[in-house]
Order: structure tokens, then C-alpha cells, then sequence
DNA sequence: CAGCTTTCTCCAAGTCGTGAATTAAGTGGC
DNA sequence: GCCACTTAATTCACGACTTGGAGAAAGCTG
């Protein structure tokens, strides 16, 4: 079986004390280059051998020999030339598009969605499944007869996907086991039950994550090397990303932002525990403080009635105290994060969080300022998403891309005939 | 000049997206194997080459060969042999105490603290001065000067000093600029001060961040690669550890810890912000909590003061409420972390810290247990530190140390003409 | 078409880890 | 005292790798 979480540490990457005793061969400097030469092409779009020599500092004969292999296994393709100030034209490179094929799913509350994309993320296919309730089964039921209807409309082989991304909700272990203390999931090892049903190596994931990392590659946290993409929506979550990829603690459910004390003894959370962030912040809790202070709305669906509670604001005292509040216990969140982590740049998202971030942006990067410590606060930058929710898919699709790219374009062994 | 902060980055470190572009060529490969033999043989005492061959999955012919080297080098010497079963005896494998000397420094509110250590951190001398007011120049001559005491009483010569480490208190940045928002320290250059006084590599770090490498090194954190120390004093702080080696946000300021906000618009913190965890644990505000309650206490000196609290609380009932209400802020601090960076264990120390610990611990470990997840909360285990204050001067002159072992014992271009 | 510039590739080092063979250094049996 | 026997460490030929430099390729200019 082939499956995992995202979060599996590869050899060689820590270099701290308490590191796994690993040696380096010459065949690890090899995939080591190969890493730095795809991810290149891949990263920063159609770049000729000359420039990669120049940004990775390997010889350009190195280089050339990498890339000749590279083109011959198909993963990368020239791309045109370019002329060069009066010499010979330089030959462009660009990761081949339909080398492989990714999927990513997202496992939401109400619905399953599974797409297709080919390796420069377009989409080739989307399947929705409502969902009633999220009990594993179905959910994997739907994962799997997505997966082999986005493949069928698109006439796409299997053995030719990477493999699938799925962002769940919950906390999301080594072992690609899901636990999700808010919706009965206790221990569920969804990553296994998805690998039974098909060949294709499964990725699972946060879906804070992947969205975070899907703003990381194409969003908002482009450049950023340690950053927080932050969501806000009727649930409250963060990744954290250090050094370019995901952070995960020791079993990788780090991130549990939203279940953060702010106010010790404050409102009880669904988690369990008083005064958690997402008590505070969360949509659903924004409205119940609404509503506990007096104030009426005139829907019940959540994203219209929050709207209407900010719109309000303008003129109601009441929604404006509340949406002041909300704005202020968001911040001591934010400066949480600053103060604790130190990113260079805070990515705000979900619903909600796009819906306040909108009008009160400058505000809230005010209201950071004043609970966070000047210097770690001088340095950081708070943005908006600027992807939609649908990038949480596309964020699980990155997972199979960006063990493609760590691995330098070596496809792990496949189980499907090859095609 | 050679100064810095202990956390630049080292190439090849990321694996991640946003990686620095960096070639591995053939001479990385023997460094990093080296790093990997000299660490093992640092960190597990006496080993042979066969267990070396074993544990790094290295081939004994490799091992063999760098050992070789670095005895010849005069890094690691032959310790005795032992018996193998049967066959020809294994040579056992050390660091050679005396190869190098390093120094670490403490500079605390009112002293610093210069010490001398050889590579098996036996302490060869100490030097301590005491300070009215931490002025950076006057900080700088103490520590300059502490260097040359020490040197000069233990008869080491200068050459052979592989690096001074040293613990202030505050925000450290990649440049080693020391920023201390409560002391009035604004972006001082202390790395580049020291460095302009010695030519002997400077390291510098925050205090709270070098006691914990000493409790990950020697302590209570031996084993753990992801891990949070946690210090209760006077002030509030924490050192974060990731994948064995002390994390730092963009500009190496992360752990913040104690300027977090855990009661949203509660008590004023020294910061200038309002709620700080440090506001409520600080034992300095515990006892203000005390007093504000009606509590009484018949020293003014802090540390015993607290103690008398404590004994107090066995028999007084307002004495009762504060602690509790103490280990309440602690646990949900503690909580905090365990949501946010899913620790595999948290070390608390401090002198209130120990303090609180000696009798709470198994009340905090059960209230943090009440905050948190269940399921990061499941995977983390609470201990308190088992080194003294006196640790953090060992833990800043393990800073020359770990970059001496992820060099792979290859000493950096001297500047002092070689003893 | 010659001359020039720039890009890319090929080739001869030089470095490194590895497996197999070899040497070193003990123990135990007789 | 000598000869297996066992295990540890070293030596050596080999293959994999990067690299600098030489050379080929591919365009432009006059």
C-alpha cells in the first residue's frame, strides 16, 4: 500500500542535533540537483539552461547533462528559444505539462469535490458529490468514484496520475490517520482506506493546508519563505509555513490556530474547551454574540447573514461594537502568531475572513501592531488570499507535485501497468 | 569580522518550495558525512566504527576512511577498545576533549557570566560581574573582558577557541542585533560591538533559546527532536525546537511565548500590550495578583516571596485561589503550544517555573489537558528541566559546538594566527 | 561568407562511497 | 605453542558524479 500524510520527513533535512543519522551518496547529490534543476523550471516557468546554471550555481555542464536526462524521461520539454544579445538563441525549458496528471480532492462538511489537472494546474476535470454527513465510508466511497470519473470524462489513464491529494478536516497524522475531535472522527486511518481502493499513491492533508500552500505557490505567499495563511470561515485554522514547506509538529497536526486561548475562561468552543480564538472569531460565533447582544438579521444562512452583520456595522451600534470586538480578538490572534512564530507575511482567508479583511484590513494591521512586540511586528506583512476556496483541491494537488519536484522527477515505483 | 546569530541558515537545510536554489557537489556529500560520524560520535559518547558503519548506514570502508581524516585532524581520538565477541576488539571513537575550547556567555539583567568549556563541556573556568544597568557598551567590555579572564587563568590560548556563544536577553536577529522592547535595547548591534573586540567568532542568541538547547543537548529534552522549553521567571519565555535544532522565524525573533495573549484585554503588560500570558505567570505579576487580592508576604525578594506563596497556599485560602488561578494561566498557555506547534514534549523551567512545577506538575499536565486537543495533547508529555540556571551560559557555548559538528569538524578560515 | 558572440555539449580529470578481498587482532581448542 | 575461527578495520578497483576547458552549434553582422 502507498499512502501517507504529506508531512513524512524525507532524509537529509534536518541538520540539528537530534537528527536521523543519514549518510549522503553520490546518488543523493544526484537527485539532490535534479530537485534544484525541476523545481526551477517548474517554479519560475520556462527558463533556459544558461539562466539555471547561473541560479543553482551548478556547471553548465552539469546542468546540461541533468537536463538531457530530464527531457529523455519525459518530465521536461523545450519550450522555444529566445534570442540572446547576438549569440546563439538560449533553448527554453518548461516542465512537460502532461508528463503526469495530479488529483486533488477536498473533503468538506457538505460535499466532496475531486479534480484534475494536468502539471501546470489546469484543470481537466471536476466532479462534486454533496455529502449529508462525513462518515469515513461515504466520504472514501465519493473520494474514489470521483477519482475514476474525473479520469474517465477526461480520458486520462491512471497509471499515468502521480498521484491524489485529499484535504480533510481535522488533524491529519504521520500515518495519514484523520482525527477530528468536532465531527466524531476519533482515529479514523483515512489514508489507508483510500489506498485500498486504488493503486494511485494518496496525499493527505489539512485542508487548512493545502489552501495554505496552494496560496504559497499561487496566491498571496508567493516569495514568502516562512509565512501563516490563515482561515476564517465558520471554523477558524492557520498553516504554518516555515522554510518554504508546510511546518507539522512531531505527528504533523500542527496548526491548530482557531483552538488557541485568547481569553482565558471566555465562551465555550465546540472543541470542548473556554476562550479559544475560534469562540471569538469563527462565523458562527460572531453571529451568536450578535445575537446575544440584541442584534437581528434577516437570514439564516451564515455567509449572507455575515455580510449583512458587517453592512450593518455602518450603521448599527450594536453590529459595529461586535464586528470592533471581532476585529480585536483577531488581531491578538494575528499578534499571537507573530509574536510566537515570526512570519514575514500573514495570509488572511476563508469566507469570513476575505469578507472583514476587505473593509477592515488597514485596521486590523493596526490593531496588530498594538498587541504584538514592535520588531517581530515591524517585519511582517498581513495580505489577503488571494485565491478562492476552490484552491483547496488545487492545494492537494501540489502534494503529489511537490514530492515530483523534491524528488528531481524520480517517479516512485507504480503499482499500475505502466502506460 | 565574523559575528552572527546562531540561526543563519545553512545551505542545503530547506527542501521545501521555496528553497534556496543550492547545487550539492561531491565535496558537500563529504561533509555532510562527516557532520553525520563526528555528531554520532559526540552525541553517544565512545562508538566504534562498526556501530558508526551500522547507525549511519555508511559502509565501513567510508567510515574508515573519515575517521581516518578526522583523527588525523586531531578532531577524534581512539578511546580503549572493547571486546567483540569473539573477534579482533572494537576501537572505540571519541571527541577529543581538548581540540578545541568554547566559550559562553550569559548576560543577564544584572550580571554576566563568561565561562570556559572544552569540547566535553567540562567547565575550565568561570568569570561572573556584576552589572547596575545593561548598557550595551558596558555589557560588551564585561564580556570582552570576562573572554580574556578566563583564557587567561586556564591557559588557553586564543587560537584554539573555536567560538564565544552568548545568551542576551530580547529579540535576536539573523544579524545578530539585539532588540529588548522592556529594557530599552533598540536594534543594538551587539554582535558586531563583540566582534570588533576579538577575532574570535561571535555567536549570539537569546537567553531563553540557549537554555533550552542545554536542556535538548543534556537535559530534559535529550531525545526529543520536537520540542518547546518553556521558562517562567521573572519574565516569560520559550525556545521552540523543530527537527532537533532551535526554530526561528524570518529573523530568528520566534518564541515570544510569554507575549502572547491569553486574556484579550486583561491585565497591562510590561510590552505595552494588555493580557499577556507574562502579565498573569510572571512572577512578578503573580505576586502583584497576590497583593491586589489582599495577600500578604513578609520578604520583598522575588524568588523567596514567591516561595512563601506557595507554602501559603497550603493553609490560605486567597493564597489557594491565586496559584490555581496560576497554573490555570500556565496550563492554557501550555495548551496554546500544544495546538499550535504539536510539541512531543515540553519542558518547563525557570526558577518560578521549577517552582510551580516541583508540586503542581501533575495539576498542569491534567489542566492543559482541559485546553488542549485531544489528540496533540495525547502526544506531548510535560517534565520539568533538569538543569540549573547555570545552564544558559552551557547552552550559549554549545552554539560554536553544533556548528562545529554540521561542518563536519572543519574549522573555519581562523583569523588568529593558528597555535 | 567570414568573423563574432553566445549557448550548449563532450571529454578528461578528480573526488567520493562501495563491495569484495585482504589484513589485523583477538579467543578457544588441543 | 600452534592452528582454526571470528570479528574489526583497511585496501583497492570500480562506478557514479561534478567540473573546467575545449570544441561544436547556432544565430547575427557586415
Amino acid at each position: 500500500m502507498d499512502f501517507g500524510a504529506a508531512a513524512d520527513r524525507r532524509p537529509g533535512q534536518d541538520r540539528g542535533w537530534a537528527m536521523e543519522y543519514r549518510r549522503t551518496t553520490v546518488r543523493d547529490m544526484r537527485r539532490s540537483n535534479r530537485s534544484v534543476i525541476l523545481t526551477g523550471i517548474y517554479r519560475d516557468g520556462p527558463l533556459s539552461r544558461q539562466e539555471l546554471s547561473v541560479r543553482t550555481s551548478l556547471s553548465a555542464a552539469s546542468v546540461s547533462n541533468l537536463v538531457t536526462e530530464l527531457i529523455a524521461e519525459g518530465v521536461v520539454e523545450e519550450a522555444g528559444s529566445v534570442e540572446s544579445e547576438g549569440g546563439r538563441p538560449r533553448v527554453l525549458l518548461r516542465v512537460a505539462r502532461e508528463f503526469r496528471y495530479v488529483v486533488g480532492a477536498e473533503v468538506g462538511e457538505t460535499r466532496v469535490r475531486v479534480e484534475l489537472f494536468d502539471l501546470a494546474m489546469n484543470v481537466l476535470a471536476t466532479v462534486d458529490h454533496p455529502i449529508e454527513t462525513p462518515e469515513p465510508e461515504v466520504v472514501v466511497k465519493h473520494v474514489l468514484e470521483g477519482l475514476a470519473s474525473v479520469l474517465g470524462s477526461s480520458g486520462v489513464q491512471a497509471s499515468t496520475v502521480l498521484g491524489v491529494g485529499v484535504a480533510v478536516f481535522g488533524i491529519v497524522d504521520a500515518e495519514a490517520v484523520v482525527h477530528a475531535q468536532t465531527l466524531g472522527w476519533d482515529a479514523v486511518p483515512f489514508g489507508q482506506m483510500l489506498a485500498e481502493g486504488t493503486d494511485i499513491p494518496i496525499l493527505v492533508d489539512n485542508g487548512a493546508n493545502t489552501l495554505g500552500q496552494a496560496e504559497m505557490w499561487f496566491g498571496a505567499g508567493r516569495g514568502a519563505t516562512d509565512a501563516v495563511v490563515a482561515l476564517v470561515g465558520s471554523g477558524v485554522g492557520a498553516a504554518l509555513v516555515t522554510g518554504g514547506s508546510s511546518y507539522r509538529g512531531t505527528r504533523s497536526s500542527a496548526g491548530e490556530w482557531g483552538h488557541t486561548t485568547i481569553m482565558y475562561g471566555g465562551r465555550g468552543c465546540r472543541c470542548g474547551a473556554q476562550g479559544c480564538l475560534e469562540a471569538y472569531v469563527g462565523a458562527e460565533d460572531v453571529l451568536d454574540r450578535y445575537h446575544q447582544a440584541g442584534g437581528e438579521l434577516s437570514t439564516s444562512d451564515e455567509e449572507a447573514a455575515f455580510a449583512e452583520l458587517l453592512a450593518a456595522a455602518e450603521t448599527s451600534e450594536v453590529a459595529a461594537t461586535i464586528v470592533a470586538d471581532t476585529i480585536g480578538y483577531l488581531s491578538a490572534g494575528f499578534a499571537n502568531l507573530v509574536n510566537l512564530v515570526n512570519p514575514e507575511r500573514i495570509v488572511l482567508g476563508g469566507w469570513a475572513g476575505l469578507l472583514l479583511g476587505e473593509r477592515y484590513l488597514p485596521r486590523l494591521r493596526a490593531e496588530v501592531g498594538r498587541h504584538a512586540l514592535r520588531q517581530p511586528y515591524s517585519q511582517v506583512s498581513i495580505v489577503l488570499c488571494e485565491l478562492g476556496r476552490d484552491a483547496v483541491a488545487l492545494g492537494a494537488a501540489t502534494l503529489p507535485i511537490l514530492r515530483l519536484l523534491q524528488d528531481g522527477g524520480v517517479l516512485p515505483p507504480s503499482k499500475v501497468p505502466a502506460g
